[in-house]
RNA sequence: GGCGCUGUAGCUCAGUUGGUUAGAGCGCCUGCCUGUCACGCAGGAGGUCGAGGGUUCGAGCCCCUUCAGCGUCGCCA
């Protein structure tokens, strides 16, 4: 048929064919998304890429093609050329962008049949996910999928064009690198020609870009993949896609506004989205204090705060007690909780407990006077009136607290309050709020060891006043900062340190031996001996950002090959045994249940 | 590793207190149909109720074990 088409024949895609092309001899080449015969008329839907072109048989015009066009299947490849034309006034279809016209078939090919798809491929309906994984270049085909994968591309190749203009570098590091002790589980590649020996693949490439700023190339970037060997999550996979950016002399000021406008660009472009700058900012001890978290959902209020004060010398047993034992009472106003139903407050109660809570008091100002779930007598006029002035209740509120100690009663009432918040209704995934999170602590102490652990990484400058280091390392703030949008952090980054001797102190406050420095992190301090410039950077996620662009209940939805819950890819059925060849020549025996003692799924 | 939810036709699901031959919509197959667009109409095929065991006169349903998927906690510098 190819050698039968005229130079004059317009080769085009599915959604670009509009009403422009009235009257001219056209090719559509796709799939067959639907096809209705109505006997002596029939009408195969063409559907690529671009859009859905409707095609029409008539067989007293085109006996052939029709005919062909009886045995059309859903997802069969054709070729159909024609005469491009209007459609019959009143029969032209509003819903689609190519709907005023169709292609009147004069000839068609089958380019490949298809077998029934295990589940329909136009519309967007809910499948097993098992058998979309099984299926993933079926389950990509499908309109969602498409969508999702274009803007995941208009996305990124935005952030490219933006950090170019600004002088960026895009350079590749290593996949094969080095284990280290630290941070998530390494995934191991054995090394054929040094026995024994393995390499890691990256977590991040967070080492090696400080080595490029020593190196000089001022501003790197790269669409890094990333590897953790650590449980999945609706929100994570093993492997990982991050704009991995770092820069030399910057300000933390600098690489704020630097994301700011990337993102502002990003949502514009991919999304059409308008996001304000700059986004508000936040210290850790703030963030941690209103909401509980250090990575704030901002489309709604329900602040907390310490109700501590309304207690003093309260009859309330468990809250005197509390009180008494140096605990916190945190928690939040529910406007218009008064209105809730005994039971609904039960049911609240019970998700606290679930949520880690040791119990929930409440409080609901109702018109006809006060309830709560606190004996009568715990109420004093005084103890109202505190109440309601900590978090300006009104009348018809209702005050939800949790005692604990600190840590726990804002982490308690934090997740409590995404939970009121999520059945109010008040987390619209159609909101994007963004912001700063800023002053971390740059350590922490480890809830199970005691020991002094980076809050983040060892590398990250602590804020100005190095005399702070001497005294006790958990009063030290980090110049870190963590961007975030609708209460899921997206990107974080820091000033590092770029001064060998004030790396040497972090790793001896961590309890680092000098060999263990020297043999993990040797060569980092070796190059901040040859005038390593002040740097720092960020690394935004790519998989979680677009995930929440496209309001996917899962990362799973933006990625075009993920792996399930248990790391497998179910198309190409990774992982799998190798032949034992491969692994003498790794000098490696495997000491595990035979594979066929445990199949594998099957869809 | 713990906990939770789910598993019935190719897909999405219903299935009452344990009781006749396990259903629906979509899809698939056959036929009819000249303006449909998720075309319509008529007919048809299609089931190891995830697997194994148990209780019972009788199990899709109850019990035990197990497998799988997802969610979640631990974990993720």
């Amino acid at each position: 048929m190819t050698e039968n088409t005229t130079s004059t024949t317009l080769h085009i895609t599915c959604g670009d064919l509009t009403a422009a092309h009235d009257g001219r001899t056209a090719m559509v080449q796709g799939w067959v998304n639907s096809a209705r015969d109505h006997g002596d008329l029939i009408f195969i839907d063409v559907r690529d890429r671009f859009g859905v072109t409707q095609t029409v048989f008539d067989p007293s015009i085109a006996p052939e093609a029709a005919a062909l066009a009886k045995t059309l299947r859903s997802e069969d490849v054709i070729r159909v050329e024609g005469r491009v034309r209007r459609r019959p006034a009143g029969t032209e279809n509003q819903k689609i962008a190519t709907g005023e016209i169709e292609l009147a078939a004069m000839q068609a090919l089958v380019l490949n049949r298809s077998l029934t798809p295990p589940f329909p491929i136009h519309g967007d309906g809910d499948v097993d996910e098992t058998l979309r994984m099984r299926y993933r270049y079926l389950d990509l085909r499908r309109p969602h999928m498409q969508r999702n994968i274009a803007l995941r591309h208009r996305a990124v190749k935005t952030v490219r064009d933006y950090l170019d203009e600004r002088g960026f570098l895009e350079i590749e590091t290593p996949m094969l690198i080095k284990q280290t002790p630290e941070g998530a589980r390494d995934f191991l590649v054995p090394s054929r020609l040094h026995p024994g020996e393995f390499y890691a693949l990256p977590q991040s490439p967070q080492l090696f870009k400080q080595i490029l700023m020593v190196a000089g190339f001022h501003r790197y970037f790269q669409i890094a993949r990333c590897f953790r060997d650590e449980a999945s999550r609706a929100d994570r996979q093993p492997e990982f896609t991050q704009i991995d950016i770092e820069m030399a002399f910057p300000t933390q000021d600098q690489v704020i506004e630097l994301v700011e406008g990337m993102l502002a660009r990003v949502f514009d472009e991919a999304l059409d989205v308008q996001i304000a700058t700059p986004f508000p900012r936040l210290t850790y001890a703030d963030a941690m204090a209103k909401y509980g978290v250090d990575k704030p959902d901002l489309r709604f209020g329900l602040e907390l705060a310490d109700y501590g004060a309304a207690f003093e010398g309260t009859e309330f047993k468990i809250f005197a007690s509390a009180i008494a034992a140096g605990k916190r009472i945190i928690g939040f106003v529910d406007p218009g909780g008064a209105a809730r139903s005994r039971r609904e407050f039960d049911a609240l109660v019970e998700s606290a407990l679930g949520l880690g809570a040791k119990g929930l008091a409440w409080i609901a100002f109702a018109d006809d006077g006060p309830r709560s779930s606190l004996p009568k007598s715990a109420l004093t006029p005084q103890m109202l009136d505190s109440l309601t002035r900590i978090g300006n209740a009104k009348p018809g509120d209702a005050v939800l607290l949790v005692a604990d100690d600190l840590v726990a009663a804002q982490s308690v009432a934090g997740q409590l309050r995404l939970h009121v918040g999520a059945a109010k209704g008040l987390r619209d995934p159609k909101r994007f709020e963004f912001c700063w999170v800023l002053d971390f602590p740059l350590f922490e102490r480890d809830a199970e060891t005691g020991a002094i652990t980076s809050m983040h990484h060892p590398f990250t400058a602590p804020a100005p006043g190095l005399e702070a280091l001497d005294g006790d390392p958990l009063t030290v703030r980090a110049q870190h900062y963590d961007v975030v949008l609708n209460g899921s952090e997206i990107g974080s980054g820091s000033i590092r340190i770029h001064d060998p001797e004030l790396q040497r102190r972090v790793f001896r406050i961590l309890g680092y031996t000098d060999e263990q420095v020297h043999d993990r992190f040797g060569f980092l301090l070796d190059a901040f001996a040859y005038g390593a410039p002040p740097h720092g950077g960020i690394a935004p996620g790519v998989d979680r950002l677009i995930q929440m662009m496209v309001g996917a209940d899962s990362i799973r939805e933006v990625i075009a090959f993920p792996k399930n819950q248990r790391f497998q890819d179910l198309m190409i059925e990774a992982p799998a045994p190798v032949p034992p060849e491969l692994l003498r020549e790794l000098s490696l025996r495997v000491d595990a249940p035979r594979s066929d003692a445990a199949p594998k799924a099957k869809v």
